[in-house]
DNA sequence: CTCTACTAGACAAGCACCTTGTCCATATAG
DNA sequence: CTATATGGACAAGGTGCTTGTCTAGTAGAG
């Protein structure tokens, strides 16, 4: 195994694929086919609390108008609410509705499914130190490469 | 640590996003600006010899249609070029230019240096085993998920 | 209080990338 | 020879993002 970076750069991808195309299909299997990954990255912002439509903007590495127009989305389809900032007159604070986190539910099951398959694959012992890897390599960065 | 799997995931995205991005950055620096992430899937299946325009479409998971666009680009540019096929007088066989190449290297330079941070970070040992690990729980699947 | 600089977010136009639908030339099975 | 499938081109359309511009409201300096 001559690894000069490549193969595990390659395997990354592909296990990244795995999940986002995990969490995707567990997603529609529970009902949920008008939601993409973005939207999942911009309730990750959203159910921290106290986001604006430029914080989920800045969250996702896109412009304003651009996170502007995925909040309508969310909006028009019932996940989020928009309520007056009592702070700054200007701003709208973005609220989950139940919907909203019935979804985000939903995306955390499914994501568990696929680590859980990893986790029969691996043994507990080899995941548990793939996980920790992982942890240690995180930084903060976009969520969301530019693909 | 109570990891349902969530915090692995989130893990996965990031350092797969860190991985893109820095590869986009390393292509940046070394003068390939016009090259994104999805050429770069095509240029693996290019590369690997007797590639039809059909072919990339399956390997990137996209139609045909946008598959013989971004083939045209990549000829435009000078990455590829296509030559008949002597098997097939429809197909049209693609072939990476010496600047193919010279683009295929630079984005593995890339992400060698991407993987040389994890090592440093992790330390050998580590990195080791979570590029084993990583390299274990590869499937034959989509090399770029739908994002 | 006032002036200035900044920020939230809406509106508009445009671009990049992908889609579906259609068509032709060629290949392949019967 | 006929019927079906495939490689690839052409055309039209859609989605999600961009840049540019605007208004309303905030916030610091004087």
């Amino acid at each position: 195994m001559s690894d000069d970076g490549w193969d595990t750069a390659v395997a990354v991808l592909r296990v990244a694929a795995q999940l986002v195309d995990g969490i995707q299909e567990g997603l529609e299997r529970r009902g949920f086919d008008d939601i993409r990954p973005a939207h999942g990255f911009a309730f990750v912002r959203i159910s921290a609390g106290d986001a604006t439509t430029a914080d989920v903007a800045v969250h996702l590495g896109i412009t304003k108008q651009a996170a502007g127009q995925l909040v309508d989305h969310l909006v028009t389809r019932g996940y989020v609410e928009r309520r007056p900032d009592p702070r700054d007159a200007r701003a709208r604070l973005l609220v989950l509705t139940a919907r909203g986190w019935a979804c985000t539910a939903a995306a955390e099951e499914a994501a568990a499914e696929t680590a859980e398959r990893w986790k029969r694959r691996l043994g507990p012992s080899t995941y548990r130190h793939l996980a920790t890897a992982l942890g240690a390599l995180v930084e903060p960065g976009r969520l969301r490469p530019t693909w």
